[in-house]
DNA sequence: TTTAAATACTTCACCAACTGAACTATTTGG
DNA sequence: CCAAATAGTTCAGTTGGTGAAGTATTTAAA
């Protein structure tokens, strides 16, 4: 077995091969994702939204942890909306905002969709329970510090 | 400081947190990368082929470890080439295939994105160099697993 | 040797998803 | 009450990708 899938891993720096994996792992994981997803009608950026959905967010909320533009969000949401997913409602606080929250349906979807990608997840990316622990624990740190720099927008931060 | 970057982490399983995480990674890291790159004129894709050309390739195997359709890295090449970063060299051991190879100014380049890359990945990530090489271990296995499940080419394993 | 099948890459038409700018609705503060 | 700021929406335009059909080359079999 000289396949070459066993890559001279000493060419690459430690960043790079980070850079490789995460860029491997990303492009798998939506490519089949969308292949569930797309059994519901399910487009990539309507199953990130519903994976992040665990509780109402409000909608600029959603596009600076997803790190896309207002308008991104915007057409996703309508999608979801369209398949009774989720709803919108406005924020009691804020009368402009949109507060996005699953359905009933929506909740079971989501559901089922974190029971598949989890599956996919491992056997996607090849790691352990305990690995897959370890690689997320490095993933909040990153999550929070890419949202962080992403988000340029300063009110948000301190409100009420 | 209840700022809502401090995210309810318990809401997601560990998968899921890992997903989100590599997604804001991913998406972060392309974004920046861009900009870094539009001064050289290259396109996120280029700069990916750029740092996977630490030594030379046949674009089929560009393909299969960039997770895309050959026609995608035809364009990236095609790029590079009008660039002068990168050559054409049929592989003399089939006439059919490329090699793609880079050049003096390839080289120069690629040397520059990486330095530029690394700076960007700690920037972005937040994570310290330890954590870097954590997350690259585990960036190995996930990419050759990822490469190996992506590529149903069955003949490329053991060739000659 | 000739020929058929497989393989490596390219070309091209098409599609999904994102951005940025202009717009509407609402809040906030003078 | 009005002006400025903010949340979200709409829409046109761009980018980067796929998949199918086409060309060139190799491989293998008759």
């Amino acid at each position: 077995m000289t396949s070459d899938t066993s890559e001279n891993w000493d060419l690459y720096t430690p960043e790079v091969q980070a850079m490789m994996g995460v860029f491997a792992l990303h492009w798998q994981l939506e490519q089949r994702l969308n292949e569930i997803g797309l059994e519901g009608q399910l487009g990539r950026p309507e199953c990130q939204l519903l994976l992040i959905l665990a509780e109402p967010r409000r909608m600029g909320e959603l596009a600076r942890l997803t790190l896309k533009a207002p308008s991104a969000v915007t057409a996703a949401a309508a999608t979801l909306e369209g398949l009774g997913l989720v709803c919108r409602v406005r924020d009691t606080r804020d009368g402009r905002a949109w507060l996005l929250e699953l359905t009933a349906a929506g909740r079971e979807r989501r559901d089922e969709l974190v029971a598949s990608a989890s599956e996919l997840f491992y056997e996607t990316s090849g790691l352990s329970p305990a690995e897959a622990k370890i690689l997320a624990g490095l993933a909040q740190k990153i999550h929070t510090k890419a949202v962080q720099s992403g988000a340029v927008g300063p009110c948000e931060g301190d409100k009420t």
